[in-house]
DNA sequence: AACCCAATGTGATAAATGTTACTGTCCCTT
DNA sequence: AAGGGACAGTAACATTTATCACATTGGGTT
């Protein structure tokens, strides 16, 4: 019933695949499930082989702003980051759609770096391209205003499910770009108007 | 006349800085170089051994926006991430005060982490350090106001510099934030009004 | 069908930020 | 000393975004 490890990261070794295979345990995770909050401590590498999770920054006063997705045969950069020092994670974790993950231990995660140039690789691509993410989610909101910022967070959505039918209300994507529900609706509407997206309840069809 | 490179980069191994010492080339530039531009490819990892560079994002419409400064003892995350790959350069570096910096070849950063624990435990520490640091900034951006926003710059440029008397213009804090003099303007004779700063001519002194 | 409730639409208004225009001040250069 | 230019102060107005109030819609439940 398991997809092998070997399709889900191509790039790993086999040695890495049996490693990680005689050490890291597998868990399932429903969606809903908070698989990390802020401030906790860090304990394990997560490496996602199954579903989605939406990675968020909170705010003091409870805002909840979306940075990025992770999908199968991606990591937590931040689990990588802090693992090596054990630090406070700077990130909340929502499971968006159920998921199975490969929990490895710090120490390992350590380790691996000399003993894989598989593993060493895949976690200088993950910081990289993890990096470039968040200073796109700068871009956007330093310099673009609301309208484009919807746009932009549509499309990542869209790119993250492969589908064009979004199926997400008003008041998520508010809380979600720190935002009131009215804004959205609007901008939503006028969005509507320029033929970009079509509009039902509880569903957002993007047109182009 | 140099101070000792195991002074700058206090946990480097010995073996390390000799490594430094016989593959890497010094360079100094004064200040107002730009020292890489958006776009261009990074054929180097860069350590600041003096001086300070601040790190920029360029918006489409030529804005500037603030991410942080490098100081002697770091170095550059973005050219270490992108080393390994030799990819594009995401940000824009301008020195502004007069740096030496010593410059290491692409292939040598990777080789080094396998070698040296103590170079590996540095590129590590500086990619949690920064991105905690551009998490923080997009908190500043996505939850805050811009008083607040105008507050928490200051307080980096103060910590930067470590003293309490910016020289710097309104003009000049507006691109940064990507906002407008006038606006920075207003803030600040709030800010002056609440007795948080004591304003002069191309001089900000913080107060509190 | 009658009802409930979450989701959405929309107008009115407030607050924050951006823009324009103009003034004054200080410093440097000539 | 006179002129020019960068810097700063401020008023008036435009635009964007936030907030409040309330209406409407549609699906599910009883």
């Amino acid at each position: 019933m398991q997809t092998p490890l070997k399709n889900i990261f191509p790039n790993f070794s086999n040695e890495l695949i049996s490693a990680i295979e005689s050490n890291a345990s597998m868990q399932n995770f429903e969606a809903g499930t908070i698989l990390m909050r802020t401030g906790q401590y860090i304990k394990n590498t997560v490496l996602i082989t199954k579903g989605k999770i939406k990675i968020y920054r909170e705010g003091e006063d409870g805002g909840e702003f979306f940075m990025y997705y992770l999908q199968p045969g991606q990591a937590c950069a931040i689990s990588m980051i802090c693992a090596t020092k054990s630090e406070k994670s700077q990130i909340m974790a929502k499971v968006v759609e159920d998921v199975s993950v490969i929990m490895i231990p710090l120490t390992l995660m350590d380790k691996w770096m000399m003993e894989h140039r598989s593993w060493y690789e895949f976690v200088i691509e993950t910081y990289r391209s993890r990096f470039e993410e968040v200073l796109e989610v700068v871009d956007s909101i330093a310099f673009r205003s609301m309208d484009e910022r919807l746009e932009f967070y549509l499309k990542r959505h869209k790119d993250a499910c492969g589908c064009t039918e979004l199926k997400i209300s008003h008041q998520e994507i508010a809380t979600e770009l720190n935002t009131s529900r009215e804004v959205i609706s609007r901008l939503l509407k006028k969005m509507e108007q320029r033929g970009l997206v079509k509009l039902n309840r509880n569903q957002i069809e993007l047109l182009k």
